[in-house]
DNA sequence: CGATAAACTTACTTATAAGTAAGTAACTTT
DNA sequence: AAAGTTACTTACTTATAAGTAAGTTTATCG
């Protein structure tokens, strides 16, 4: 048996997204990943070392997707406006069909309980993340198409808040939260 | 021994409380409450019979100081004004002193593998922390404090999941995320 | 064809979790 | 002073967690 998939890895790797960003670090465990994919928990070791290793590998996995999406965004024309949407629609996706939330909410909430190495993943995604949206915010307000009156970081920052509350605030409320703090995002930013 | 403290009880809710709401359900065990506390797993127990009795009194607990603090925001004068400072003052306090995030984050990204005790007493804790915001936005508005051009509850709305999220990212980014995000919201509202 | 390496499995260890049953010390009531 | 009640403790059970060591199958390469 054991036709040797070389996509177990990659198996792995997508079952621990969801359930990380789907449950957080201490929601799951490796038999929430083997049992469906029907192996052991021994295979998953043999791919990552420990938990901390695994969860380390989505969160840089997350950081390269989204180095990948705003490169993206950037090609079709790259104005401020259509970046904010794309990296809305991204958010909204992950929420709503996804039911994940942003890597950056898990780590957060179980900050104290969690090995360095994922605490470090984590904070050089929200300073990738920040300064994307801070490019964003001051291209968007050279360009006419934002109106804010504070600084450009700051204004980043308040999104991305607004965005992770909106994903926790749609699991208890219901899912129309999500579009209604995305249109109050627009209308702050004077759209 | 054993001198009978009938503060007990309260002990372990209050350390409870600050697991639950800076680790998250699947963050904290027995062990973390009764430790420091030089008592037993059991005597937990004896006071609350499961793990889910006592993070539902967690919540339950805070939508009884919510409803007291709000009471009290309106005993002062009553305006708009004050009273969202009040509700800032609050959440700012949490999340700097307490380093606690407010209990709908901690059991959003838990949601999935909670008890539906817990669940259910988010969910009403997230029903009148919105009714509360929306009727300060809507006497805001009347009272021409505030200004925003969209129904009073999705501002609140939003305004809600702002904060939830600078609680989230003052813990990876830093303390002055929160006065940050703060000020956004006041600059959002027309103050 | 035989050896090696990759990709696993089986079987195990150690730790920790929530929860329970039975016992005990101190106060409270009759 | 005896009987109960409160507030625990001791000692235990059952379940589940992450992690490991050694063996097995399959593909590959000289």
């Amino acid at each position: 048996m054991t036709i040797p998939r070389t996509s177990t890895r990659e198996h792995i790797l997508k079952r621990a997204t969801v359930l990380f960003q789907g449950r957080g670090y201490n929601g799951f465990s490796f038999k929430d990943i083997s049992t469906p994919m029907g192996i052991r928990n021994a295979a998953i070791h043999y791919h990552f070392s420990t938990k901390s290793d695994l969860c380390s590998a989505v969160i840089e996995r997350y950081r390269d997707l989204l180095k990948s999406e705003t490169a993206d965004f950037m090609k079709h024309g790259g104005s401020a406006r259509y970046q904010l949407e794309a990296y809305l629609a991204f958010i909204r996706h992950e929420i709503l069909d996804a039911h994940c939330m942003c890597p950056l909410t898990n780590v957060a909430v179980a900050m104290d309980t969690l090995p360095d190495e994922i605490r470090a993943q984590a904070v050089t995604l929200s300073n990738e993340l920040l300064a994307y949206l801070t490019r964003v915010m001051e291209l968007g307000r050279e360009q006419d198409e934002f109106q804010f009156n504070c600084a450009a970081e700051q204004k980043a920052l308040s999104v991305k808040a607004t965005l992770q509350g909106a994903g926790q605030l749609a699991r208890l409320m219901g899912p129309q939260v999500v579009d209604q703090v995305i249109d109050q995002i627009r209308c702050d930013l004077g759209l």
